[in-house]
DNA sequence: GTCAAACTACGAAGACCTTCGTACAAAGGA
DNA sequence: TCCTTTGTACGAAGGTCTTCGTAGTTTGAC
């Protein structure tokens, strides 16, 4: 059997703006800043508040840009930062977005 | 007579989502990454592959979105950065923005 | 083998984005 | 005043994005 398996642009093919506009919607922002609190996570881990397929979207979104790696691991799929390459490729930008968030959010509190 | 105004939105008004759109267009990049280096510019001073009209609406989709600021001055109107605005709400993300478009595009030569 | 859990694929609706051309306006100089 | 420069407004076409519901797949547990 094949294993079911995930495209990835490899660290060459990231784009700034393709991970920029990945970071420029709500839901995928939340994502991105719960990821990099808890790690790896499982897609219904996070409460998005809209549907799953549109939450399937959305991660696919991310995972197109560059943004997260995911992998199946039973019957859960499983979702984490692409820290290192992000980092390496556009170093601070994901810190700085994830640090604005947080700020911007405890503003609108 | 009536000077010629625009609409800018105020600091507090200026939302991370938009500003992330804003910048994850191309040209939009390139607007801002020219004005960085350049202090303020008039429209036509940066050339992009685009139409007028075209750029008319780049110019003011960033704008809109809080991250360059534009006036009259004579028949040409003059766009900034809101160098101040964007790094109280957003620390270091505009620098970090405009270094990986730089190094993206040594990169990409 | 059957069932539940976790996602996906597909199709569709509606909104939004980018692009353009054409026609227009405002300011300043000859 | 007339012309040039600079940019705007409008409308349209074509594409992309976000959202959803429904029906299906895969895996692991019983």
């Amino acid at each position: 059997m094949t294993p079911r398996t995930l495209d990835h642009p490899d660290r060459s093919e990231i784009r700034l703006e393709d991970v920029l506009h990945a970071l420029s919607d709500p839901a995928r922002l939340q994502v991105v800043c719960y990821l990099a609190g808890s790690g790896e996570s499982s897609c219904s881990a996070i409460d998005l508040a809209v549907s799953k397929s549109t939450s399937t979207h959305h991660f696919r979104v991310l995972r197109e840009a560059g943004v997260i790696r995911q992998v199946y691991r039973g019957t859960a799929k499983m979702s984490s930062l692409r820290r290192e390459d992000l980092d390496a490729l556009f170093p601070g930008l994901l810190d700085t977005v994830i640090r604005a968030y947080d700020t911007q959010r405890a503003a609108t509190l």
